[in-house]
DNA sequence: ATTAATATCCCCTTTTCAGGGGATTTTTTT
DNA sequence: AAAAAAATCCCCTGAAAAGGGGATATTAAT
């Protein structure tokens, strides 16, 4: 059974790496590739692919909202993440977007095409590593945050008291407060500065770089 | 001038990527490829490249580390750092290891082999983007920071009172505040929740992920 | 040996936060 | 419409942190 494969990532020498790795496999069959999420989609219009091999940090948008968007256009398309992060949350919010499979870019060639076979079969395809995480820490959820809470967590952890954030969302101190308290309970923290710590693990919160 | 080119990388797409975007370049010459850092080491008493593209994040050894140390035992070699990151911070200690350039894993086939005539020459090849980022951040230096203040740093993180970290050092309180104040001043919060933020994103206290 | 940097420790005051309790109103979900 | 969740706001107390000042001892660099 051919596979035809696609790769979105902005990384060229990956793209080629992975192409020369492949160029001898017979049932793989090369549909294209895109630097970015624009790009994909509009290839995706001329030509649909079996499968893309997505990197989840692209240059105009995250992969994550990219595989939403390819799998609610083309349900038929199979998507497996690729990334140099293995993360919890990047795996989960990825097979929770649709894929089919997350893939690190330290893959060998069989390991590729493994994960293409499996995936092209129905199956989801986890990389060794990957399947490792979920399996030690998938007995701690992540907290489920309100839009509110979010809002006061950024503005504690970029180091406003409790009446500056009043001020600025225009709310009562107490008000503050009882958030904070919240999500110091929901973090599971013992104060603010572990918190922010904690929510930056647990990708509450991001952080410039 | 043939440029004799060796590539440390885990991400075997990456390096076979690279591979083939130079295949058809005369000038340069495959002297081999590593893993890791104790392969690359290996590798370098058999045969010295010319020019090392060295990945900052191998499995067992950090490239920045490994980059001083090959610098240390074969000086005429050169080194590139290569990542998908960003940041001033691990720029800085590559080019500080004695790197002559900072590549990302988004450069085109010209912008490789640009990098390796100019690094060949004598020079220092920066990517646009490292460029940039040191261009507009340049002003603002990353604060050096002490051993006990980086001891007494991540404790905060962790959520630590003064007293709880006084007691797991064997120092007064009043040392720890000492620290804690000294650390606000130097990271420029004004609390220690914003501090912790700000000590992340300057690379001063790492996350699990 | 001298100088500079780091580490250690203290005084005082004020501000801020965290812990515990409570409630009503508004919005969203069922 | 009813129930659940989110948002809002308050009371009190004690703990903790932050701001300002000071000092000596130890270690590292010159």
């Amino acid at each position: 059974m051919n596979i035809k494969l696609f790769i979105v990532d902005d990384h060229y020498m990956v793209v080629e790496g992975i192409k020369s790795l492949l160029q001898h496999e017979e049932s793989i069959i090369w549909s294209g590739n895109a630097k970015n999420a624009a790009f994909c989609l509009a290839e995706l219009c001329v030509q649909e692919p079996d499968i893309i091999l997505m990197d989840i940090n692209l240059p105009d948008k995250s992969g994550i909202d990219l595989c939403k968007e390819v799998k609610e256009k083309y349900p038929s398309i199979k998507i497996i993440g690729l990334s140099t992060f293995n993360q919890k949350s990047f795996i989960n919010k990825m097979l929770e977007s649709g894929a089919s499979g997350y893939m690190l870019k330290n893959a060998t060639k069989e390991e590729i095409i493994g994960a293409l076979q499996i995936v092209e079969q129905g199956g989801t395809y986890l990389s060794r590593e990957a399947a490792q995480l979920l399996k030690y820490k998938s007995e701690i959820p992540v907290p489920v945050l309100t839009r509110r809470e979010k809002e006061v967590l950024k503005l504690i952890a970029d180091g406003l008291t409790n009446t500056d954030i009043a001020d600025r969302l225009f709310l009562s101190t107490s008000t503050v407060v009882t958030h904070r308290k919240n999500l110091l309970l929901k973090i599971g923290a013992h104060n603010s500065a572990g918190m922010v710590k904690l929510a930056i693990e647990q990708n509450l919160l991001s952080v410039d770089n």
